[in-house]
DNA sequence: ATTGATATATACACATATGTACATTTTTCT
DNA sequence: AGAAAAATGTACATATGTGTATATATCAAT
C-alpha cells in the first residue's frame, strides 16, 4: 500500500499519531482514541505506535497538553486587550467564540466530556474555568462594575459560550452575528456603538446585508 | 453470595439493570455502560442480563427514553406556570435548576457527551434544545418583550444553565442562591421583588442569613 | 409435591483491544 | 557501499468485552 511520506522521510511520526488521535477525540470522544483504529486510519502497523509513545496513556496526556496550551491562554489575552468601552472589550472576548485559532470549541467540549470519566482531568477543567472566569470578572471591574455584578456577568458571558458549545449546533455565521448586538447589550448593560460593531464584523470577514 | 431480593422475589430485574446503567452513565459516560461491569456491581451473572434485554443496544435505548421523559417536559411546564411579573416567571423556570426532580443536570450532561459519538442521539438533543428554547422565548414574549430580544434572552437563560451543567461544579446551595437576584436582573432586565425572592427561597428550603 | 414460568449460571465461540519480543525494512550518515 | 539509526511489521501472550446454547435453580400456582 502506497502512502504519502512526511518531511522526515517516514510515514509515521509523533505528530501524525497525535493529530489522528485529536480528530478521533473530537468526533467520537476519548474512548474512540484507540491505537488499533488509529493505525488503520494511518495505514500503519498498530505496533509502530510504540516507537513514538510509551503507551496509550502517554498519547492521552499529549492530547490534554494540547488543549491546555491552546484554549486557556487566549481568553485571558482577549479579556485584557485594549478597549475604550465595556462593549468594545466584550467584542474582543467574542473574537474567541468566532475564531477557531483563538478558541477550539469542539476540542473544549470533547475534553469536558472526557472529564466525566477522569477525576484528574475534571480538576484541570475546573481550574481552567476558574482562571477564565476571574479574567472576565476583572474586565468588568476595570470598567467600574461592582464586584458581585461583575462576577455574575462574567459567569453569564462564559457560561453562555460553554452552553453553546455543549449544544454542538452548527449555525451559519450570519445567524450568529445577528445576535451579537443583543448579547452585548445583555452582558454589559450598554448598547454597542455602530463603529465598534463594524470593526468587529470586519475583522471576522462578515458583511451585514 | 447473599443478596437482597427485590419485590418480585428475584435478585435481578429490568429496572435493576437500568438503574445500574443509569448510575454508570452519569459517573463515567456511555462507554462505561457495559454488561460485564454492571453484572459485577449487581452480583449477578453477566448472561442474566439477556433475560431482561435483547442486547446492549436495547439497554442504551432505555436510557435515552428515560432522559426524554424526565428532562424535556418540566422546563416547558415551568415556563408556562402562572406569574404576575417576568421576574416571577423566571423564578419558576429557576426551580428546574435547583430541583433534581424537575431537571436532572448530571443526566443531561451525560447524554450530551454521549451525543458526541452518536448522530441519532445528537439529533434528539438538538430537537430538545429547540423545543426548550422556544418555550422560554414564548415566556418572554408573554410579558411584552420584542421577538429578537426574547430570542436572545431565552438563549442566555438556557445556555447559562447548560454551561453550568457542563462545568460539573458542585457549589453550595447558598453560593448559588446569592447569585439568583443578579441573574434575574440580567435575564429579565427587571429587579425581582423581595417577596418574590422570599417565596422562591422558601420553596427550596433556603433561609438567607 | 409437581409443574411451568421466570431467573440465574456455565461453557463456548468470537471480536477487539493492549503491550512485548524480535525480525525486517527503510533512511541517513559516513 | 556499508553501518547505524529510525521506523515498521510479525508473532505471541493477555485482557475485556459481546452474544448464544444449554443446563440448573427458584418461585408461584395448582
Amino acid at each position: 500500500m502506497d502512502q504519502a511520506l512526511n518531511d522526515t522521510g517516514w510515514r509515521g511520526s509523533q505528530e501524525g499519531w497525535l493529530e489522528a488521535a485529536y480528530h478521533s477525540l473530537l468526533e467520537s470522544g476519548v474512548d474512540s482514541v484507540k491505537i488499533l483504529p488509529l493505525a488503520k486510519k494511518l495505514n500503519l502497523s498498530r505496533t509502530s505506535f510504540y516507537w513514538f509513545f510509551k503507551d496509550r496513556e502517554e498519547l492521552l496526556s499529549a492530547l490534554v497538553a494540547r488543549w491546555r496550551d491552546k484554549n486557556t491562554g487566549n481568553i485571558i489575552k482577549q479579556s485584557e486587550a485594549y478597549a475604550e468601552s465595556l462593549a468594545e472589550a466584550m467584542l474582543n472576548v467574542f473574537d474567541c467564540w468566532l475564531n477557531t485559532d483563538l478558541f477550539d470549541a469542539k476540542f473544549e467540549f470533547a475534553i469536558r466530556s472526557w472529564a466525566l470519566q477522569s477525576g484528574a482531568l475534571l480538576a484541570e477543567v475546573q481550574n481552567a474555568d476558574q482562571i477564565r472566569l476571574e479574567a472576565l470578572k476583572r474586565m468588568f471591574m476595570r470598567f467600574g462594575i461592582p464586584e458581585t455584578t461583575s462576577d455574575v456577568r462574567a459567569r453569564t458571558t462564559y457560561l453562555v459560550q460553554i452552553g453553546y458549545i455543549s449544544m454542538q449546533s452548527m449555525e451559519d455565521i450570519a445567524v450568529r452575528m445577528k445576535r451579537i448586538p443583543e448579547y452585548i447589550a445583555i452582558y454589559t448593560g450598554e448598547v454597542p456603538q455602530q463603529r465598534e460593531l463594524d470593526r468587529f464584523f470586519a475583522r471576522h470577514g462578515y458583511r451585514p446585508s
